[in-house]
DNA sequence: ATCGGTAGGTGCGCTATCGAACATACGGTG
DNA sequence: CACCGTATGTTCGATAGCGCACCTACCGAT
């Protein structure tokens, strides 16, 4: 159970009706979610979704080869586990912790009930998962037609939008990791970056010094999944 | 109004409940779907929902530049329309008639009703949104890994699914625009098929002669879709 | 029988990204 | 303060896919 107001810098939960949100703060779980933490493996039932606070979120589909490819990013605007309560009890893809902070977790039996009562939860978190699924989408035409360096740009804007400050501590392999792409080639396009002026980059903490430029130099992939976001998830929700 | 039972050639109808299938038959509309034809456009207001039975159509997204790339291929598996009712009225994506066929319509309002009872229909179709949104995701991860080689393999494969008999009516420029590829990529991808025996190659024409053999060429992603396909939407549902 | 349009096939130079090997450099630990 | 592990930078050859130009072949219409 959760005494913490700050419960509700996440954005899912701040939204919350005061009804709901009676219930759900004798429920809601504070959790640490160092970085690197797997919340769900491929496959595996879900017993909790979460709901980040100051954590980021990758959902990450790894193949049979090893490699990764994101899917999409989750911070405090979003939850994990949408397919609990759209009727799969998995998925097949990972959720891993990619920038640690804290968050809230619900028993997945009770996130079952809550949005089972067919109400203003249930259509906030459909409206969610409609944008998870623009992210999903904009992810897949951006990886095949858009370069590694306008991709870095994208990441770098989706992180710095689930955060506050202008600070990431993000070693360039990850972020590799994250987009699917060789370490060097993250290396070269962080280097166009830091040269440009953009950004300042140091052993696993980069610092946006000029998000404007980021912007200009991003695809449009960006721009087009932020624009639905706000739209599908505004701040205030009629109940 | 539709009388005719071939309706439940689409088998998110053919599995539906005998008391709801009594009130859409009233309601549900067939509809011609002819090559090109578009279902809806990105960003517009979804005026109907559609259950393709013989026809296939692609969820695409076109960049600004004109480049397109396909999201999910839908045929009479599932729908088209689903973000009407997880709560935007539009996508930013455009859904084609990618194999000529025919299907049915339902009016949006009709079909928010019938979600809304939030009963077998809603857990149905939240269901198949799962599904989509795996194959999405697979998507994702396949344009950024895999050679076009096997996802020329894998799209045949996801083809051949959705329609009966071996032969499909697509020309190599349609596929590559799905693929979001050169047309003469997808030339040379053939070739080494037809070459290798797997398939015939005539103007518009692909006939698929060695199923396995695609099968076997593939990249996992369409084995892992097909297996959540399976897996979400059993041909019975428990009701 | 010819013509024109559409579908498919080829060749060429270019670029982004890959894979691998290796070089440097920072910073915490003992 | 010396050491070591991790993080970052550099280079090089290989290759998949691109953009473009152009060719061939088939089909249907006049």
């Amino acid at each position: 159970m959760v005494a913490f107001s700050e419960a509700r810098s996440n954005r899912l939960l701040a939204v919350l009706p005061d009804a709901e949100w009676a219930r759900w703060q004798e429920q809601l779980e504070m959790v640490e979610m160092p970085l690197g933490q797997v919340l769900y493996e491929s496959g595996a039932t879900l017993h909790h979704v979460y709901f980040p606070a100051t954590a980021i979120v990758s959902l990450l589909y790894v193949m049979e080869n090893g490699a990764s490819a994101e899917i999409a990013v989750v911070g405090n605007e979003g939850m994990i586990g949408v397919a609990l309560f759209m009727g799969g009890e998995s998925t097949p893809s990972r959720a891993v912790v990619q920038s640690a902070g804290y968050g809230f977790r619900l028993r997945a039996r009770l996130m079952l009930e809550e949005f089972n009562r067919a109400g203003p939860v249930m259509h906030l978190l459909l409206r969610y998962t409609q944008a998870l699924i623009t992210q999903m989408a904009q992810t897949a035409a951006c990886n095949r037609h858009h370069s590694l360096d306008q991709q870095l740009c994208r990441w770098l804007l989706l992180s710095m939008d689930r955060l506050s400050g202008s600070q990431l501590t993000m070693t360039q392999e990850l972020i590799a990791n994250m987009l699917g792409v060789r370490r060097e080639g993250v290396t070269e396009a962080a280097l166009k970056l830091q040269k440009a002026g953009l950004i300042r980059y140091a052993r696993g903490h980069i610092n946006v010094l000029d998000r404007p430029g980021l912007e200009a130099r991003t695809c449009e992939c960006y721009a087009v999944v932020k624009r639905e976001y706000d739209r599908l998830l505004p701040d205030q929700v009629a109940t």
